[in-house]
DNA sequence: GTCTATAGCCCGATAGAC
DNA sequence: GTCTATCGGGCTATAGAC
């Protein structure tokens, strides 16, 4: 086999570790791509090569969790009962949250995420199913849900419940 | 009195008011400072003569109604029973969002007001206060409060309802 | 007091040498 | 794969005309 990926991308990963310290310390918008290449002894440009743009590696920070969230629901629309299918999708929420704590801790809430998220819907679609998913009336539950799910974040980074919230969340 | 004021601050007003306009087209991180010069015939230092900074700018669009919000919940913090007291404080927010219209709907959202106000925390004290004064206990409370807080200048931007907001709102 | 002209610095981004 | 050099644009700052 000779190893045919030997190193490569080991840059990149570290580019993206600089990075989520950095972004945790300063904010996305806070962050240039000079304080990324600084702190691994590398230059703009060299950073520019992994990455065609800065929002490009605030995507590749979140994706593994927007990964991992699609999957949640995609299992919670296959599911046809409409109370097993919320309990499905609750549970994996809190599951996403808790398996990215860190991504979770550093970014949330940062407005320079917000910005880049708008700007790349790809992901931020699946968001939106799962808002769809839990309420598609468009009532006042709808609010309600969304300001628990942007709770639901402010929980898990901190402290270090795990099973007992799984039970709060289903009022 | 001879006017001691005369038109003084009428070129500030003037840019004011074209930065209202320009942020609400391009929000806040879209609009530079050059736009707003070039919107009034004048140069970007002539801004820069007005607003020692682009935050400024954003603060000072936002203040009135910051202004406003503090009265509400100094009035607020005022009423001893705990029933009037939330009644004086929604209404009093109902009032503040009806009253500054135009401000909330250019910048209810915008990713540009966030990190302004995150970098000049003497206005964001002011919500503190407020959110503070609805639920002082860390309960789930809190969060349905802060969701409706949310949701309320999304309410008060586009339809023309008034009076009947203000009974729906206490639940 | 108000504005123009100009300049500095940093950012994100690109082109091309090694 | 990494870097130098450079560009255009953004915010900030100062000097000085009116």
């Amino acid at each position: 086999m000779a190893r045919p990926v030997g190193r490569r991308g080991e840059t990149r990963e570290r580019v993206l570790a600089a990075a989520l310290e950095l972004f945790s310390e300063h904010g996305v918008g806070g962050t240039s791509l000079q304080m990324i290449a600084d702190r691994l002894g590398l230059t703009k440009a060299a950073v520019y090569y992994q990455f065609p743009a800065k929002d490009d590696i605030v995507l590749a920070v979140l994706q593994p969790l927007f990964d991992q969230l699609g999957e949640v629901v995609d299992a919670a629309e296959a599911e046809p009962d409409p109370e097993r299918r919320t309990e499905t999708l609750l549970g994996g929420l809190v599951d996403v949250v808790l398996d990215h704590r860190p991504v979770m801790a550093a970014l949330q809430g940062d407005p320079g995420v917000s910005e880049v998220m708008s700007a790349h819907p790809q992901v931020s679609q699946v968001e939106r199913l799962g808002l769809l998913l839990t309420g598609p009336d468009p009532d006042l539950s709808v609010r309600v849900s969304a300001g628990m799910l942007a709770g639901l974040p402010l929980v898990g980074a901190d402290p270090l419940l795990q099973d007992v919230d799984r039970a709060d969340m289903r009022r």
